[in-house]
DNA sequence: AAAAATTTTTAGATTTGTCTAAATAATGAA
DNA sequence: TTCATTATTTAGACAAATCTAAAAATTTTT
């Protein structure tokens, strides 16, 4: 069993461990807003732990034992975001923070009834992908939107930014998930792209294009 | 904004408040298995943050402050015990342990809108009523079954006592809320009770009789 | 490759909530 | 009402998670 916190720095080196590999000491503190020196002494308890391999100066990976840690907190987080959305009614740019409180309860049983409720979702309100009790993530092909080439056609079945300012732009440009997208150009001076959403001309920076997952059709 | 630990204290503390006037240390300390001595630190601390009255040796009560954190706190427990029953299907007696947990979440939308997705129940699946969000209760004419004469009927609202064993002894016999009953027979040497349920006769010993709740119908 | 800058770790302190052991106050019995 | 018992508080210590300041290692620059 592990602390609140402990899973807390579980599942931030394994967001990160998506970036860089090792962690670094430095990335952890910024990502978990603690001192550098702080982060040292969880590290090693983890370590002594068993849940990451630790190497002075070098950084964090982690164990099979604390991926699936890890991984288990993913899932119980992108579900309760289910949860929040569906059927609380909460919009998909206020449903973190609750989220990061909810992901901590302890109860197998509440987990898999709350997956069964929710009817087995594979993907969370961004369009990130739930993991199931045994850890396994479905496969699902998503191309980055600035990846796509004029004429390309596609879903929007994912955001890597989960800022609520993004979110809202997002929103407010009719690009939510499930929506249909077609790339008319992409400018070359500045990457930006124009598209159609709903028989509507769009355009969005190369920016905000990199942070929108696509799956092509 | 309290602790957990703290939130914990003020919800004990309000539990027992309706039992004894004002709540000595001791009484604290066992239902919350701690050391006394830890209790006094804590009631020190909460009393400087002014949500309880204490006088050494006396023990505390709660403030006004202290008595309203407390009741939302009974109010997010009684509310997640209906979403576990009604939604998830848990069981009465499985309820407790997650719901301990789940009362701690902080997040007034979250609340609110569980309520509503839950159609503003009154009462958790024990029969203790859930206080709105002002902290009142409605009130429920409840009597315990074992002040009840030969004939009286009502229906069990509610229950004293949730300790799991109780729970499932109940479940046995079909004294589960909701269902209807009549008394049958008082027995003078013990105390037991005859009663009807569901066209079948059962017995119950006056202990149990004390903790069962019924509204007179 | 040495010096400078950055990153990481160590050492020692702090806060929260707990403990044990000892001291003090309140209660009950003779 | 005095003695014994029980309840409560105080004093000092400890574990978890954090901090600051200083030391050590690594990386970058020149």
């Amino acid at each position: 069993m592990q602390s609140y916190t402990e899973e807390n720095y579980l599942k931030i080196i394994y967001h990160l461990s998506e970036i860089s590999h090792p962690v670094l000491t430095n990335a952890i503190s910024e990502r978990i807003q603690t001192k550098a020196a702080s982060v040292t002494d969880m590290i090693k308890k983890l370590s002594e732990k068993g849940l990451v391999n630790y190497v002075k100066y070098q950084g964090v990976t982690l164990t099979d034992k604390g991926r699936s840690t890890a991984i288990n907190i993913v899932r119980k987080h992108r579900l309760w975001e289910v949860f929040l959305v569906d059927k609380l009614n909460f919009k998909w740019d206020e449903v973190h923070e609750v989220a990061e409180e909810l992901e901590h309860i302890q109860s197998n049983l509440l987990i898999e009834r709350l997956d069964e409720f929710l009817n087995f979702p594979r993907v969370d309100p961004h369009g990130d992908p739930i993991p199931d009790k045994h850890g396994n993530f479905a496969e699902l092909a998503l191309v980055k939107l600035s990846k796509l080439k004029p004429g390309d056609q596609g879903t929007i079945t994912g955001v890597s930014e989960h800022s609520s300012a993004f979110l809202k732009h997002l929103e407010k440009l009719s690009l939510t998930l499930g929506k249909q997208i077609q790339i008319i150009e992409v400018l070359a001076f500045d990457g930006s792209v124009e598209l159609l959403v709903e028989q509507q001309k769009t355009n969005i920076s190369r920016e905000v294009a990199k942070y929108i997952l696509i799956t092509k059709s």
